[in-house]
DNA sequence: TTATAGTATAGCCAAATGGCTATACAATAT
DNA sequence: ATATTGTATAGCCATTTGGCTATACTATAA
């Protein structure tokens, strides 16, 4: 069996793997809460194909939806990005010799409080 | 057709959205350069999957290969990184309101320069 | 020279991905 | 009451993904 991005940064980075998706986020970030159609307007794509990256970006924590009546808006949720963001940081960091090398390193990279099958 | 990650971005985002491949990454941060095997080891998986992650890798940009005799030694690569951290960190900043919100945002996220089939 | 060690490639598989069309459905508008 | 609008779901398709085994290849070791 393939992997299905258990962890929340598996998640968190799957969603951000796609142009499209980050563009979304980029609308969110520029102009705020905004609705599926909004969101749908500045593509070329079809109107299914948008709702699906809207769950993909909902289920990674990266968007809040929000219905009223027949209309979802949704909003910018920063939080993932920032343990994806750290991780970064630190694998940069660590590169850049300003942290000493532990031999414990890897161990301390993501918490293994996460009993996934795939974790790390 | 699905896309195929043409955007640096789309490659190192996507590599970094499996955990065997990150976890690859914290060992060559913690570490430093390793062999193929090296990496291998600590995985419970087979040796051409750990080889297909290393290309992965490579081709994202995330990993260098060195070829002495029949070893191959990797290293980390972190420019990659600083375009994926970027990308982040404005988002982040934009949403934190640090910035104020133009209108032309969307449009300066990511430059259009690459002209590509699924650019942003 | 023959064996072994280090890696990659080929080829297979099941699942996930991204896209589309058709359709359903609920909420608002007429 | 009926039409329309906003959005999701179902179902299909080709491609990609991650994993495996078997095999090939090259370089070093015996």
């Amino acid at each position: 069996m393939a992997i299905q991005y258990n962890t929340s940064l598996d998640r968190t980075f799957h969603a951000l793997g796609d142009g499209t998706r980050r563009k979304i986020l980029s609308i969110l970030a520029g102009q705020g809460a905004s609705t599926a159609s909004e969101l749908l307007a500045p593509f070329d794509v079809a109107q299914p194909t948008i709702s699906k990256h809207l769950k993909v970006l909902e289920k990674a924590g990266l968007v809040r939806r929000e219905v009223e009546g027949r209309i979802h808006r949704f909003e910018l949720v920063t939080n993932p990005m920032d343990e994806a963001e750290s991780w970064i940081s630190r694998h940069k960091q660590f590169w850049e010799g300003t942290l000493s090398r532990l031999d414990t390193f890897v161990d301390q990279l993501e918490k293994p409080s996460n009993k996934q099958e795939k974790n790390e």
